[in-house]
DNA sequence: CTGAAAGCGCTTACAG
DNA sequence: CTGAAAGCGCTTACAG
């Protein structure tokens, strides 16, 4: 083990108190500007570093934010991830970032980990929010923006996310505008928020318009492309007659355009596909897939933002943000023959 | 602010010392079994958690480590912090992440920060290696790996990387013993390491074999589809006679395969394709690419491993780690005709 | 403007 | 087995 320098050790070299140290190098005013320049000197020619972790102890404020996400390698989050580290690293907090693997269980233990290593805030796209988890973020007495699902209604916390609902609507209203009228639906599981939402634009949508889309239209598949793929085997299978198929996700799409390369079915000639993110993929020259565009970068950054103002300002509550999505015509979708 | 429990609350609620208090949330032999049941009894009933930043000050040891990463929205990064996070929150570490964007004041931030927060160690994939940074790692005097790119001589760390030169030589070699003599090269900027041993793999290999590439058969692109595109557009123009083109990685190779199919030239027909990293994408049905498999998620893992093992061991400075590469041939090569 | 003292919430020898 | 005391490296009233 090194030597490293203590406040104590610049006040011993300079001969003057810790509190005149802290106090030069905290911008304190009550200092001469002489002693000042001597101390920072001082601490350059020691090689002193302030112990952050002292500091956190006395002031309460650890300067780090929690980041909760189910997996990091989902092109989505870790764009929503990046915008957060942005905003965060350039307010002076450092950002922990967790992996939940969607298991309730690392969840649970991030959050106590957030109360013991007192974080100053979390950003959360929790996927479990029962009794437990509920009083464990009450418990926690940390200010706590939501992405990408609403808090639970006893949680005022704000939220920060894109209108799911809205954005599918764009998609479908887009099909129906094309004169398709039989459209399948690949969705996610129940248990997604967003999966949620965007059937239930699907279902509002289509009936608004006179439609009722029989129950073998639907089928749920996982964020990969081989269960895209798969899912669209079933869903052509169980509804021959569909003309058109609404991707909840564009991983989900892309896996449903493979199906249909393999299977040489024309897309858009005889079956139209839209799915939804604007992943990057999704503009390669052989894919060109019709999507609904997110804000992902920026959804990170407004919940930061949002988040920092709630640790600088105690007690404040800021409105929730939603952004907008943006319908994305490529080259999947044509007029229904 | 609500009240929350300390250490002290406890000590007097239950009428014991907070030595006792704190030897049996730690376990500590010394202490009746029902004593030490009492205190965790009263620990639950005032919701107690023990904080965490106080024991880091006391046991310098934060359980945090620092993970430096040019950019997690790179498919190869964020695979790669998975595998990281996985580990190190299963050690009981938390990993705090910080995104460079190759910028070299945000490198030298983070690493201040490491030094401040006092955390127990560092995996880095530094770009930046000048005096002044190396200066600053060794002053940390904590343990340090490096990921996907060498120490610099005179700091003893170890390393977890792929062995770039090898895999590229596996890729080229089969380029040649498919016949293919005139190869092009889309490289990446001279400031990465694994773009300058990609680079060095292709030089060798084809002198290895009597081939001189002439000038032109190297172009350099950025990391992103727009400029594999662009990239073999000039690469073309240059080295018309060319029937082959090493990428050096699978983002390359994409965008390049993009402007080849708009170009209409055949794919493995008149140019054969090999990237490196074998990316999700790189599968897809309309890409199939022959490339050069690195496990990236292992990578983080065994970086995790590493670091917890010099973490634990003062003072150990084990072997670096040369993961293997594989080729994974698909359908963008072909022999020359 | 400067310093001495108390204290943040813990852990860890040291006595008993 | 238990407790009193010192101390980790800082900040922050409080005096002067």
């Amino acid at each position: 083990m090194r030597f490293i320098a203590t406040i104590k050790d610049i006040a011993k070299y300079l001969g003057v108190s810790v509190s005149t140290v802290s106090r030069a190098m905290n911008n304190h005013p009550d200092i001469r500007q002489e002693t000042k320049e001597e101390v920072l000197e001082a601490m350059r020619k020691l090689n002193y570093t302030p112990n952050a972790v002292a500091r956190s102890l006395i002031q309460r404020k650890s300067y780090t934010i929690g980041l909760m996400l189910p997996d990091i390698t989902d092109p989505f989050l870790s764009a929503v991830a990046h915008g957060v580290e942005e905003v965060l690293s350039d307010g002076g907090y450092q950002v922990v970032y967790g992996n939940t693997s969607k298991r309730r269980e690392k969840e649970y233990n991030f959050m106590m980990g957030a109360a013991q290593r007192k974080m100053d805030g979390l950003i959360v796209t929790s996927d479990f929010m029962d009794r437990e988890m509920i009083d464990l973020i009450k418990r926690l007495d940390i200010p706590v923006v939501f992405m990408r699902r609403r808090p639970p209604e006893e949680l005022e916390m704000p939220f920060v996310d894109v209108d799911h609902y809205k954005g599918s609507c764009q998609a479908l209203d887009y099909l129906l505008s094309l004169n398709h009228t039989r459209i399948g639906f690949i969705g996610m599981p129940e248990t997604s928020y967003t999966g949620k939402e965007r059937y239930r634009a699907y279902l509002d949508t289509l009936s608004k318009n006179g439609l009722t889309p029989p129950p073998q239209s639907r089928v749920v598949g996982e964020k990969t492309y081989a269960s895209g793929y798969e899912s669209m085997g079933r869903l052509m299978k169980a509804y021959p007659e569909m003309t058109a198929v609404f991707a909840a996700n564009d991983i989900l799409a892309i896996g449903a355009l493979e199906w249909l390369a393999e299977q040489n079915i024309s897309v858009p000639g005889r079956i139209s596909v839209v799915g939804f993110d604007n992943l990057e993929v999704s503009d390669l020259h052989w894919i060109k897939l019709t999507t609904v565009a997110q804000p992902r970068k920026e959804m990170g950054r407004k919940a930061a933002e949002l988040l920092i103002n709630m640790v600088q300002e105690d007690g404040l509550s800021p409105p929730s943000i939603l952004l907008d999505t943006e319908l994305i015509i490529r080259r999947t979708c044509a007029p229904v023959r």
